[in-house]
DNA sequence: GATGAATGAGATTTCATTCAT
DNA sequence: GATGAATGAAATCTCATTCAT
């Protein structure tokens, strides 16, 4: 194994441990101590590679981007519904697949930081839906009497919301179903 | 002023001095400390009313309910779908008296705490809604098709929704304005 | 009730909360405000009887050497040596009835005070067994070649050292069976 | 010095300047501000190798029984009674050494430890007595209608008996002189 | 006499971060 | 580059005690 190898491995194991530590003790409660402990490396090793768990949270929900990106190239949708569909479904699954602490980690972890990733602009879902639905106005579903804009943003608020209220339920409300219902009832509200 | 009406005072100062901080540094930066030396009162004293700082905030968020019923009292409504947008806009003017940071503080303290005071079904907005969609329901407005509950949570779940992507947009959103769009919506979807 | 009754009434009240609370949490556990809450007395009111919860089981303890006296009184003893076990088991018996933890609190409240009221020589045990074993020099039972106080000590070792290995077992061990097998070895070997 | 020389030599005067405290003050008085100042290291450094006092003061006690393992070592002996009178003997002079501020410590703190190490039985002390006891029934000194492990407590308890009245007395007693007049009894009193 | 609100010193504890080895 | 001992500021929390009402 080459050292690039081992420093990439490293990195990954200090991920890798810190969304287990944080699934299991919550975000607020893991320190950079544990995560080394758990993954076996130094302090300094973790401060090579981060400079705190927040940064680490990042790396690892930035991912998320590239597998919606990924799942996107291998399809092709008819009706920019289908797309805008799967874009929502395929996020829910994800939040579903890390576990709750996972999502309220980011959550709260947002609500220290300044710059706020989980809503920055340029992110690829962001991005993508707001191309659908300008797809969903080009073939007439959609009226123009809303900004683009304003109709990506509300998808996202229900998304979103249907995310939080899940986390503030500790996980125990079923996220796909009230997810998709919400998300669905806002699709048919943009084309009246 | 006998001493109980001094000790509700002290009581009454501490709050509105956590609010206050709170608004100012935003939650997490507000020490105990802080609270007292602005209050102009002991560290023990803090400790004779409360235990912690989310204690505080918990004791000021509940008086939302109070207003809300006390708001209810003097008024009537004709339509099931009045009441609804009353109680939903007064909730959402509430957050926006009290400012952004407020309702941060409120969302991130739940994530340290199991008994999620925000979400309890007792609630007085919860409890009342749940009326007002029965009512709708009596009066064959809206469906049988969906439970009252199910139904109750989804609108629920568009107020929140609304209040949280404006405490993750640090407030720079319009709340009022995506809060009534939201549940309007909703409003609307529940009668098909 | 007249005041004299009732504020001894409340000055019992604090002794029996005290020894109860004590029982339950430990000495070192137990606060002047949860007695006082407990016993539903004010704090002031506990500082008007006592000044600290040591002072309280000094009180409790005293008891001991009363209830000694009395039942003392009403019996005669034909041979020293019954007598002697008289003290030493109904001693033991106090010990036992009133539970390992209040052993504990006297004992770990002796470490704190310099005037150890446990040990002080004019006790009435001390001063009764002394009595004693003079009683059983003047009838040749017990030589002359070591000090009655020396002996004394001795046997009160014996009890105390059953007494001490009895809380520090958490009370697990049998204080009847160890400090009578004691006691009886010390007046044995007093007797050569 | 290595770091690691370093590290250990941390850790030693962490332990040696608590008991130097614990000697000058007692227990109860010595911070954990206190030893750091003394020994020059930061808290922090304290909390990296102990996470209490109490568990400096358990570290240095079980430092007594390898101290009475090796003084086993280069002795042999006869007669059961002299290597129980070392054993006794020895432990006695342990306590003396240390000073009864020491001994008060590790009892005190033992009434807040639930895990008494104290009077843990696979202690040194205890085993090897238990042995020496065993001896002494295997050559008939000893009868065999008292089970050995009561006897071993016997012993046991008239050792501790007279340290915590020793302790109790402010070290004004003379921990050697009562020690060994009380287990040395208690030995002759095996025998019958 | 009784009350209990208020005090505040001081102890414990945490943990991100540094830096000599 | 890697390590992890050491730092220490800063927060929480406790509780005996006081004293105005």
């Amino acid at each position: 194994m080459t050292r690039q190898e081992q420093a990439l491995r490293s990195r990954q194991k200090i991920i890798d441990t810190a969304m287990l530590l944080i699934e299991e003790k919550g975000y607020s409660s893991v320190t950079i101590k544990d995560i080394c402990e758990k993954a076996e490396l130094s302090i300094g090793a973790f401060y090579h590679y981060f400079s705190n768990i927040a940064e680490v949270l990042f790396s690892f929900y930035n991912q998320y981007d590239s597998i919606l990106e990924e799942g996107l190239k291998e399809r092709g949708f008819e009706r920019w519904q289908d797309e805008a569909d799967y874009l929502c479904r395929t996020y829910l699954e994800l939040m579903v697949k890390n576990g709750w602490q996972v999502s309220a980690a980011v959550i709260s972890s947002q609500f220290r930081i300044e710059d706020k990733y989980l809503y920055r602009e340029e992110r690829f879902l962001n991005r993508r839906l707001t191309e659908v639905i300008e797809r969903g106005k080009a073939c007439g579903d959609i009226g123009d009497d809303e900004e683009t804009e304003e109709l990506c943003w509300w998808l996202l608020r229900s998304v979103r919301g249907a995310i939080f209220d899940w986390v503030m339920h500790d996980g125990k409300t079923d996220l796909m179903a009230t997810g998709v219902h919400d998300y669905s009832m806002v699709i048919g509200g943009m084309m009246k």
